[in-house]
DNA sequence: TCTGGGGTCCTAGGACCC
DNA sequence: TCTGGGGTCCTAGGACCC
């Protein structure tokens, strides 16, 4: 998929918050938090006070003493998500979904059908409000970096169009924070360094943020801050892991009771595993401790799996194998994630074909199977599987 | 102030193979 | 016997995003 450009933006606003307004017209007009023990989401009226995502619960209320505070609907968030992408995927078939609230939209190509970018902007969020009640920004840029930058400089509510010739009078004055990958640890060695502003960084030699940042986050910067940004907007990108984790307290929790909890994470990946017709080779095991310390664990299999018990077993080893950190350091968050994944219709996948070639693949099985044994059979289908049906099937 | 639940990508070292 | 360069895979940690 080429670029083409324009880019479109579309990011819903304080979206779980957004979403209680709609459907509670009594929490219309007035701070909203969305989540107990830490902010998940508020609305705008809660955020003129301070309240941020991922503050804890009790830092919110000091803030915001009489925001209404309301227990997340994870699946009403899903339906207005797959509401809004209805609309996303009824202005142009080239999206790419972010996560649940955001996406780019290449609209290159479609200024004779649909008018100029910004026309098909206006008509983006008019829709979304009428046929989804919520509210949405989007930002119109040249690449997909500038039109993220320029979404978020236009909330809440609001549209805001990069011209071509303004590019950089937009970019250059902006604070480095405002950058993609540009978190607290990195924006802290810059301002360290006296550097504020994207136009500072734009100022400095390649080597100097890759020796600051490290390789590939220096290149990125230097890249975005020059407004260098190829990246084309991808359609039908896959998940590469999928996780789950639960909060344990500071409470001790006894071998049986952790083995419980572990149990409950394990099946409900599994499921979801199948349910995505995937199948997963690694499994990592997710812990945070009293302090705060991290720490994963993980493990590869030689087969790719979706059976609960298998996933369990190494689930379960794994803790085992962690035992003496969890003893010293005292489990506060267990989680896991299933990494490695791949499709397990794989054979399908590599015989759209016609019957001749059919038989060819299952002679070059029987034949991987002879010679290899098994494991060569997972490893060449799982290449089908990931790579589709132009990868050699034979070792080289 | 005391911290949820879901993800992505990068780095670096070691094992192993050619 | 010692030496090498290059590549892939696995593991662990960490920054960052919503």
């Amino acid at each position: 998929m080429t670029n083409e450009g324009p880019i479109l933006h579309a990011d819903l606003d304080a979206f779980y918050a957004s979403v209680e307004q709609r459907d509670d017209p009594g929490l219309r007009a007035r701070p909203v938090i969305v989540g107990g023990g830490v902010v998940l989401a508020a609305s705008y009226e809660a955020k003129a006070f301070g309240v941020r995502t991922a503050m804890s619960g009790a830092q919110a209320r000091r803030l915001c003493p009489h925001a209404v505070v309301v227990p997340p609907r994870m699946p009403a968030y899903s339906a207005a998500s797959k509401a809004v992408f209805a609309v996303f995927e009824n202005t142009t078939p080239l999206v790419e979904g972010l996560s649940i609230d955001e996406a780019f939209l290449d609209v290159g190509g479609l200024h004779r059908i649909s008018g100029s970018p910004s026309t098909i902007a206006a008509r983006l969020r008019r829709e979304v409000a009428e046929r989804v009640g919520l509210p949405i920004t989007v930002g119109v840029a040249r690449t997909k970096f500038l039109a993220k930058v320029a979404s978020g400089v236009a909330k809440p509510d609001g549209l805001l169009v990069v011209p071509h010739d303004g590019e950089l009078a937009f970019l250059h004055p902006l604070p480095v924070e405002r950058l993609w990958g540009v978190g607290k640890v990195s924006s802290a060695k810059l301002r360290e360094r006296g550097i504020r502003t994207v136009g500072q960084v734009a100022a400095l030699p390649e080597v100097d943020l890759t020796s600051m940042l490290g390789r590939a986050a220096g290149r990125q910067l230097h890249a975005l801050a020059h407004n260098r940004d190829p990246r084309p907007v991808q359609v039908g990108r896959r998940r590469r892991s999928i996780g789950a984790q639960r909060a344990l307290g500071r409470r001790e929790r006894s071998p049986a009771e952790l083995d419980a909890i572990l149990i409950a994470l394990v099946d409900r990946l599994a499921r979801r595993l199948r349910a995505a017709r995937r199948v997963c080779r690694t499994v990592t095991l997710r812990m945070r401790f009293a302090d705060f310390s991290r720490a994963t664990r993980s493990r590869t299999l030689t087969e790719a799996t979706d059976h609960t018990e298998t996933v369990l077993s190494a689930a379960r080893g794994l803790l085992a194998t962690a035992a003496p950190l969890v003893e010293t350091r005292g489990l506060t968050l267990l989680g896991f994630a299933l990494s490695n994944l791949s499709q397990d219709d794989a054979v399908q996948l590599a015989l759209p074909f016609d019957q001749r070639q059919a038989t060819a693949l299952d002679t070059t099985l029987d034949t991987l199977r002879e010679r290899f044994g098994g494991t060569a059979i997972t490893r060449a289908v799982q290449l089908g599987r990931d790579e589709g049906p132009t990868v050699p099937l034979l070792p080289d």
